[in-house]
DNA sequence: GTCTATATGAAGATAGAC
DNA sequence: GTCTATCTTCATATAGAC
């Protein structure tokens, strides 16, 4: 698991991969979701396509560079959001905008967000590799509005919290997309006092 | 990892474990917190303590048994205030004590929260082992208040886990305990319309 | 309650052939 | 791009002595 120099550094941005690497980012981001990074092996991976672990291993070094790559396809999602909301000189208006999509992807892809949240490694890889920083840092500048208070950094850390951990939580699991959509945006948008 | 029959059952109260227990349990849980608890293995507990793995099995056949036990010890923390909320007739009043001490609580074991929340390993056994599905039960009843739509459904998933994530949020990871707790406070009453 | 010693399996990772 | 074969390390777990 422990590369000695930590993975190699690569853009935030839509990278195309071989398909044979796309394969693998897929397989990966579905048993991760279901079984965390922790308790996804190589060989799950590698079975779940139907090849050997040594095939795996052609296409990434580490099992790093492959968490690495998968949570970056999904970071990526929300890049077009997050370009619109800072574009947009109206703040009101941009953080509606970037939450909408942030509360349509989380729904989305409910079973991916908990790993991404929260999976120590990804923590890990979140607070080593410089991109996914960058990205962060974007994201919670939008979030806040540029404030930086103690009341908009737990503000911005409760209502991120709260979308991306209720989206998965048992009590919503009952509830199909289109509920659990406008019943985040309804209380989302009272907590931030947004205008509806 | 996994045992025939899953963990033996056991009450959700404050038991006394032998001394020996006791201190796997809180080495246990101090390093759950710092790498997951795939992340920890029965040799670092054992080395953590000064003793070999043998002697940790000889108190805990499985380490699913110290992970249950860990979670137990923690959530117990939990039981006084919910016995108090249950037995309070006046709604508003009664969540606001639980959730005063439930924010109390997060803050103070900021770090052991996450795993709590989130490990899957902890998501698997809250989903196994009975006597944590009666106690979440019980928290999601007081937190409801009996209330059973989606959109008290999504409330309550929010706002658990906005709390939860958040004292562990990068964002607040610079605020001191008093800060936090305040900014929690403040915010988790503003969300919920109570009084302050 | 703690130890030594050991069984068994699976993890991450590499070498070299096809 | 995939394979077989192999290496190393470490995990959970057990047996039996002190």
């Amino acid at each position: 698991m422990d590369s000695d120099g930590g993975p190699t550094a690569s853009p935030l941005v839509s990278i195309q991969y071989s398909t044979a690497k796309t394969r693998i980012i897929t397989t990966a981001l579905e048993l991760f979701s279901q079984h965390g990074i922790g308790g996804t092996s190589l060989q799950m991976i590698a079975d779940e396509i139907g090849v050997t672990k040594a095939a795996v291993y052609h296409q990434f070094k580490t099992k790093d560079e492959i968490v690495v790559a998968a949570v970056e396809v999904e970071l990526a999602r929300l890049e077009p959001a997050l370009d619109l909301a800072e574009a947009d000189d109206q703040r009101p208006r941009a953080l509606t905008l970037l939450l909408t999509q942030v509360i349509d992807l989380a729904v989305e892809h409910r079973r991916m967000v908990v790993t991404l949240q929260h999976d120590p490694v990804v923590v890990r890889l979140l607070a080593e590799h410089e991109p996914f920083q960058l990205f962060m840092g974007r994201l919670f500048h939008a979030l806040t509005g540029g404030e930086n208070s103690a009341e908009a950094r737990v503000r911005a850390a409760m209502i991120s919290m709260a979308i991306g951990g209720a989206v998965s939580h048992p009590l919503v699991a009952g509830l199909d997309d289109g509920t659990l959509r406008s019943q985040l945006l309804l209380l989302t948008w009272r907590f931030l006092d947004l205008p509806e």
